[in-house]
DNA sequence: TAATAATTTAAACAAATGATTAAAACATTT
DNA sequence: AAATGTTTTAATCATTTGTTTAAATTATTA
């Protein structure tokens, strides 16, 4: 019980700042959020942050590391598999993007902004065995179109599927997409994209 | 003669603030950019930044104007003309995009990401005569398929083309893309995406 | 229960940062 | 040339910001 009780503080001091700065910094990215941000929104003792985390750095470099795994989680853990076939492959990806990325919507544009911001400390991180040339995914795509290069397949899924969220403001100053249209239109692209990926693999 | 002179000062030394911040804020962001950085990029003293442009706000504000004129003109300056047929303005878009981002490929990350941080500041600062339901690139597209949201494909076209740019650290990432590889890999999606695209508009 | 360890707090610090000031340097006008 | 206006500079200011400190509080152990 006294043990028990320790434990459990102990555990939800450094999750509820940590929970504080998953929002803040996904929110405002790295260089805009303040130490003072965190702290408020986690409803502690400003110092505690530097006495669980040690510095800013740290506690982003924690957020930043279990951000990159979920944003690049979806992608490796569908591309490698070598008993899925290349069509339930693109299915998988593209309806497993949406369904993350509709419960995370800031978590593309924090990821690849702070991926361009903070150089080679984060690349190191992510223990994304490259995508090399010998991925299962990689030679499926090869062997459909070897006169293409599979990258481009790679850009277009990716492109199709993430960049709604990344240009959401964007989307919304050209064209006025309201909360609600935008989730049907999530919704519709779970299907269409699929098919129009296969329309662009026989597309000549 | 001394007139002259004067007024190339003036412009040169305005001109080299502005120029040096269209490069750190483009390279850092809003937040992550001081006005010391700017200055010594620059090559002038501090306290210019202040009297020429009054705030690092104020300089920010410009700099971001011209930046949101430039990403969303490419689109706004095609997709409004009456006496082009779809197919044309598809390629256009493509195009004159893959053209001015390989020129200035930090704009479109720079860009989406100050328009999330800096809310309403910013969506007034574009005559951006919103893509409403009556324009005729959307017009062209519900025609030929009246089946579907002509959103879905602006989404399409915009994410097969920016997306690279915008996830260019991720690309390099997940596939190792050489600078050389990735310019081959450009010219070639400029002649593949409206490919792609004519595909996906008659995919059943 | 007394002693020890862990957690939390308020206050303060040092460095960084955006901005200002007052004087100097330079150019233009009279 | 003298007077006036403009541009540039070095120094300084006031705040903000990440971090530390030392004491207070709370929990754990002996």
């Amino acid at each position: 019980m006294a043990i028990r009780s320790k434990i459990e503080t102990d555990i939800s001091t450094e999750e509820k700042i940590k929970e504080a700065a998953r929002k803040v910094f996904l929110q405002k990215g790295y260089s805009a959020t303040r130490t003072r941000d965190i702290a408020e929104e986690a409803g502690i003792n400003l110092a505690l942050l530097n006495y669980y985390f040690r510095s800013k750095e740290r506690l982003f470099h924690e957020v930043m590391q279990e951000k990159m795994q979920q944003f690049f989680g979806v992608l490796l853990s569908i591309v490698n598999n070598d008993s899925t076939k290349l069509e339930t492959k693109i299915e998988l990806i593209v309806s497993n993007y949406i369904d993350v990325l509709s419960e995370n919507p800031e978590l593309p544009l924090f990821v690849l902004s702070e991926m361009k911001g903070h150089g080679d400390k984060i690349k190191n991180i992510l223990p994304v065995q490259k995508i090399a040339n010998n991925i299962s995914f990689i030679e499926q795509l090869k062997e459909r179109r070897p006169d293409i290069n599979p990258i481009h397949f790679l850009m277009n899924i990716l492109g199709m599927t993430v960049f709604p969220f990344v240009a959401k403001p964007a989307f919304n100053l050209i064209a006025a997409t309201q909360q609600s249209e935008l989730n049907l239109i999530l919704k519709e692209r779970k299907k269409l994209i699929p098919i129009w990926v296969k329309a662009m693999l026989k597309a000549k």
